[in-house]
DNA sequence: ACGCATACTGCAACCGGTTGCAGAAATTTT
DNA sequence: AAAATTTCTGCAACCGGTTGCAGTATGCGT
């Protein structure tokens, strides 16, 4: 059914190794061999079975990718960045969707049993654990979106959430906020904690003002605005808030506007991402703006290297945000 | 480096054909033998690798998912519905994103070279050659969103486009719009085709219902958008819109308030697709539920079932839409 | 024309498994 | 207890390629 190198060979009066060779890079081979050989594998429509050779150079040019969060929109950007950018290089994502309570051991047996060449976990909210356990099975891993601190053996390209934390802070506090709040993602994302970690550390250096904090089930509309439907019911209300992340933010903005508040003339709220929704007229969320793409092709280049160099000693590699300001926060008094 | 099943027979001391029937389901091994075996590879933390295997069985129990759609929030849910069910069923996404311009018989070599078990073009937008071409390499492959009319010859799993064009038509003069007009999606894409024709089949029947039509450049909110602004400038508004898709919808939406109309009252909007960020209270919006959850289980059944059965006899599997009243339309008169 | 370096080529073994087949072992039948 | 089954087991060939090695062809210098 198939056509195989040997069908080649055969049709192209050549042995099989001289077929292989013409389809291996830099493999010596003479003109004459090699036009008769693409001339048949043209007649048979052949090209080489990339599993079959991966069996020998121990190369499959397969990368696991792998995330749990398929439900903020961001992760639309971050897949699309993820695939294009493997594909460019020649290498095809594996896709790996974690649920809830999924067994990180299964997880990487999972793509061990198909050789991946390496992993790329793309999550802020996956456990260290993952990439702790490909590490154990000496599969070349990056965590993208992680936290650089608590895991200095594995590769982590991101950014720096308590930087972002502190940086909102300061955001809030020189707009005259005086009761400002985080409404964080869920506690046990290192994201969250350390963005919390950030906020806090500069709202506790500030006498008089107020600081406030709670946190959403996960990083998605419903939970940021059930939360946030939760605050407002429950009176004390701070004047501006940290959401976790963009979408969180949305959510938050729906319940204010559901209470028949307005923002910001009532409250204020910074999110972190920009993700593309973040500009849409109706929504045109003031945030910080997480480098995503060049996090990606940073992590992307990152694991590359890994392949030739599977020992390369851990980096982590901490990309710059910053503000963009649209219409969730009051301006600036000039 | 890593384990085989060499060793593992040396190990246990039995042979290589021992080691691997006590992993294949329903081979012929004593109870003797599999505790030893299981023991030796236990203790090495051996497990099979699948793609060596696969060159024997014939089987990698790899899916090709091809899709072209990342700017749409709905393949988000897409892409966690089909990733979800594959896995449950131990097959494995291989992740495919077509870019405008690139070649159909490129994108097949890719996931042949990979010995994919089967395919799935998850889009509407997707040109039916795609499906043409996996066909003629014997790769089984279903159309998920596809047009079912003009592709006889392969499974497609997917609404029925030219009948949702007609509920949107019908539903608009129900609540009694004069002037109704179709902003469709890409215009190269057969669900726009199929919705515009069904749209216009019953408008052209009612006498006094003035009907236009225009199309965007991609279904994503910035043509919607876009669209929309550039209709409201040129004059001559239609009462009501039936938009390509949610995310159109939401893009117009976004241009409708911009100008300072509003919905329902100066316009109509009715979507499709009822995509989660429809239900948000800010978008609100009323559209055509299409049912994406049941359309990709099907599929995935349908390419279960053709690994089996590759010459299985083409079919068409069609699921019902129905409405979703929510508030960018306005009530009909009781 | 000869010697030698260099470029090609094919053989055969190997990558990590699977599987038909024939014989060995265990079980059942009588 | 012998014969007839049935269940296991290992051998060896195979899946579709790759690659070290040794030998052959080619080109070069003189």
């Amino acid at each position: 059914m198939t056509v195989t190198l040997k069908d080649v060979a055969e049709l192209a009066g050549v042995s099989r190794s001289a077929v292989s060779r013409t389809f291996t890079e830099g493999a010596s081979v003479s003109g004459k061999t090699r036009t008769k050989v693409e001339n048949a594998a043209a007649e048979l429509g052949y090209f080489p079975n990339a599993l079959a050779s991966s069996l020998t150079t121990g190369r499959t040019k397969l990368i696991g990718l792998i995330s749990n969060n398929f439900h903020n929109p961001i992760f639309l950007e971050v897949f699309d960045l993820f695939t294009r950018g493997l594909q460019e290089r020649g290498l095809r994502p594996l896709l790996l969707n974690i649920a809830e309570g999924d067994d990180v051991r299964a997880s990487v047996r999972l793509l061990t049993q198909y050789s991946v060449d390496g992993a790329i976990l793309a999550s802020s909210t996956l456990s260290p654990e993952f990439a702790q356990a490909f590490l154990q099975s000496n599969v070349p891993v990056v965590h993208s979106f992680g936290r650089f601190a608590n895991a200095p053996s594995v590769h982590v390209v991101g950014i720096d959430n308590r930087a972002c934390g502190r940086m909102a802070a300061e955001t809030l506090i020189a707009r005259g906020y005086k009761h400002i709040a985080f409404l964080g993602g869920p506690e046990s994302a290192t994201s969250t904690q350390d963005r919390f970690l950030g906020i806090s550390e500069v709202a506790r250096g500030h006498q008089g003002l107020k600081f406030t904090h709670s946190f959403a089930g996960a990083y998605s509309f419903d939970a940021g605005r059930d939360e946030m439907a939760r605050l407002l019911a429950g009176g004390d209300v701070a004047d501006a808030y940290f959401c976790g992340d963009d979408v969180l933010s949305i959510g938050a903005l729906s319940a204010i506007r559901s209470a028949g508040l307005s923002v910001p003339d009532d409250i204020g709220i910074i999110g972190l991402n920009d993700m593309e929704m973040a500009r849409w007229e109706s929504i045109n969320l003031t945030t910080i703006h997480q480098p995503v793409s060049q996090i990606i092709d940073s992590s992307i280049d990152l694991v590359v290297s890994m392949l030739d160099e599977p020992q390369r000693y851990p980096e982590a590699r901490i990309f710059p945000c910053h503000i963009v300001e649209r219409g969730t926060l009051r301006r600036l008094a000039a």
